[in-house]
DNA sequence: AGTAAGGCGGGCA
DNA sequence: GTGCCCGCCTTAC
């Protein structure tokens, strides 16, 4: 069973459309808790579905990878498959490529 | 039921 | 660019 701070974090990633990415902290400010990015990594790493939410797709603010349950090499690969290059485990162009919540 | 530790981060020094 | 400390949720004891 998911609780509802997960339900809220799993939504607001599922709207990250494809080949952009996310941060834990714009997506913990989406939800309203601009202070829980942390424990938003943490909701993700129970990871209820891999390629289902596009959990792949939200890295750090500053542009690093950050970690992934099914291991960051999994993680680089589906970004790449969909077009986000990432170099020396930073995001290529990450600012441009970064979606932001609109409120 | 209460308390303590861990984890995919963020910000500041 | 690196290191340290803080805050936030979930799970285990």
């Amino acid at each position: 069973m998911l609780t509802q701070f997960e339900k809220e974090v799993l939504k607001n990633i599922a709207k990250v459309p494809l080949g952009k990415v996310t941060t834990y902290k714009d997506l913990a400010c989406a939800i309203g808790r601009p202070r829980s990015a942390r424990a938003v990594g943490n909701a993700l790493n129970k990871n209820p579905d891999a390629p289902t939410v596009p959990c792949h797709r939200v890295v750090k603010s500053d542009g690093r990878l950050g970690g992934y349950a099914w291991g960051v090499k999994k993680k680089i690969g589906l970004l790449k498959d969909e077009g986000v290059l990432i170099k020396n485990g930073r995001v290529v162009d990450f600012e441009n490529r970064l979606y932001i919540f609109k409120k």
